[in-house]
DNA sequence: TTGAAAGCGCTAACAC
DNA sequence: GTGTTAGCGCTTTCAA
């Protein structure tokens, strides 16, 4: 290639590279060979003399799933834009292929890792002492001076109930995910802790199940069965607010005028088949994603933000919860979803 | 490190590779002072020597999404026990960004490039005259000199088609996607032949409209509401077929007694979700990226496989068809799920 | 059995 | 403005 354009690889390495100072001419003409040729500097190489190689790790603890692969895209999105390229790990739930997934990404001399996964619960670090820095995304270390970049749960919760109370709902229930899941405990108890500043409590004892539609249609029964006065369910989940309404419209109860849903992740897909459309937080996994890259290449260059760093939730409204001023009873509002088959009524 | 234990780097390197003949306690002492000092060979100058980086590309030409998750899973668990490294590159649909990755893979010299994405629609190639092999996964090439692993959708068809002939069903209806995406085409299609095959034909026109739920529930409304006589209906994805099993319910048909029902996909939390679970056809992405992973490699190591190579489908039955023999009318079997606040029947 | 040296492809420092 | 050279970390060949 140098000796296409006839020129020595150290001028052809400037030409390319648009280093140091030459007749305009010659970096033409060596441009034009690399174009014919289909000449790219080998990374490799590169890497090997500048100590650096522009590439991260991305290690799922876990499974890749549902939570991870957001944080995963908007990761890859901020990364990309440094022209850093990701290897993707799938640790799969197996510590000694997360370990060994983490020798290989050592010795590919990756400038640093973004370890990701499902359960807000915090976990052991991946390693100690790692040569390059590491950001926890959407999960967290148990070390608290590991940087990890973590959804705030609590203003989920807080945001929710705040948007019942708001469209002037009092009795609210809870149904969430395992009693002993950490986001579900959050959850739970930042919306008990909110009722209680506006001197409320929940309409009925929080219930605790899985984080599936079977339990959400399971609970609205049994919320009903039990003879509970409430006008709003505030759910762990989208799943299980999907249930809670199909629960509810089964008994005759009208979402959202008799009772209000306000669900959880904001799955679109779950949101939007809901009926009627689900009111969800949104914890904005794209966003920790780009933020936890955002951060490693910050450390990568020397400004390392260790700790844990939260970050807001969103509530996205949809037609779940609107309603703004209770409708005197019997003007029911038109049914939402045109395209549905009309339920019973 | 070849410092600390004492012997030059050649001896390093061939202690920690097995390479070579040495005396055991040398290679024992090598080991040793690897160990301690945390050594790991660099893969960029191991790979700058053996012209070889033992990493491959994958792109995804549309953004990362429900189909090409899994495909991309399958390859990375392949590739992965061949200890070759993923770069995960999203194309987001976008051409330029796409052309962008695949320099950037190429100039990190990967061995190989797996291409993905969104629909079965052949896309032209990702760029002529690669140096290194490329496999399409799911998706195929326009060249059909290419190598693509692709999915049987025939097959899948056939065989809901088969399961539903099996069970009795001699009224079937279908209900699919947009009627340009191939995809709907190749199913109804294909369905439409087996039925004929068995001197039958669709109970009603097929039905193309979203691949969502809100049309399913339309489409059973619709169908319902034309009068047409259907004992059964075969839907374009798990999304459509639990509208469909909604908006029967909505109507008082019960599934599977009244109408059996067969989904596409086998999108587990759809299908385990739906009311009653759903029976489905499986497309085994996650075996298609390892097949295509499998190619990858076996193209690297000079044996390629030109041309589309299709798998096969696998149906998953569940209650949406658990019925061998009709029951006469009014023996309704007991409910599926034992969690579900019982539907009004 | 071990060491020395060349060379993989590139960039940066320096000489011309 | 351009060429030469050293050296990044490793493996491999060949000599000792």
């Amino acid at each position: 290639m140098a000796a296409l354009a006839a020129v020595s690889v150290g001028t052809a390495s400037k030409a390319l590279n648009g280093r140091g100072s030459m007749r305009p001419e010659t970096r033409q003409r060596v441009r034009e060979a690399a174009e014919r040729l289909g000449f790219r500097a080998s990374a490799a190489a590169r890497s090997l003399q500048a100590g650096r190689t522009y590439t991260v790790g991305m290690i799922t603890t876990d499974s890749i799933g549902r939570f991870s692969i957001p944080v995963m895209l908007g990761a890859e999105d901020s990364l990309g834009a440094g022209r850093m390229s990701v290897f993707l790990c799938d640790g799969r739930d197996d510590p000694i292929r997360e370990q060994y997934y983490l020798d290989t990404l050592l010795s590919r001399r990756v400038d640093g890792i973004i370890v990701t996964g499902r359960r807000a619960q915090p976990r052991p670090p991946v390693r100690a002492n790692l040569p390059v820095p590491v950001v926890y995304a959407f999960i967290s270390s148990t070390d608290p001076d590991d940087c990890s970049v973590l959804v705030d749960e609590a203003d989920g919760a807080t945001k929710a109930v705040e948007h019942l109370l708001a469209i002037g709902r009092r009795r609210i229930a809870h149904v969430s995910g395992p009693e002993h899941h950490q986001s579900a405990a959050t959850r739970c108890t930042t919306a008990a802790g909110r009722l209680a500043g506006a001197g409320l409590e929940f309409a009925a004892p929080p219930m605790f199940g899985e984080w599936s539609e079977a339990w959400g249609r399971h609970a609205a029964g049994t919320l009903l069965a039990n003879g509970h006065d409430f006008d709003a369910v505030f759910c762990g989940s989208d799943q299980i607010a999907r249930g809670v309404a199909d629960g509810l419209r089964a008994a005759g109860r009208r979402v959202p005028d008799d009772v209000a849903l306000v669900g959880f992740d904001n799955w679109d897909v779950m949101a939007m088949a809901c009926q009627p459309p689900l009111t969800s937080v949104d914890m904005d996994l794209e966003g920790v994603g780009r933020a936890a890259a955002d951060m490693l290449l910050a450390a990568i260059n020397g400004q390392p933000a260790p700790g844990r760093h939260y970050r807001p939730c969103r509530l996205v409204a949809r037609e779940s919860t609107a309603v703004t001023v209770r409708p005197a009873p019997g003007t029911a509002p038109a049914p939402p979803d045109r395209l549905a088959a009309q339920p019973r009524t």
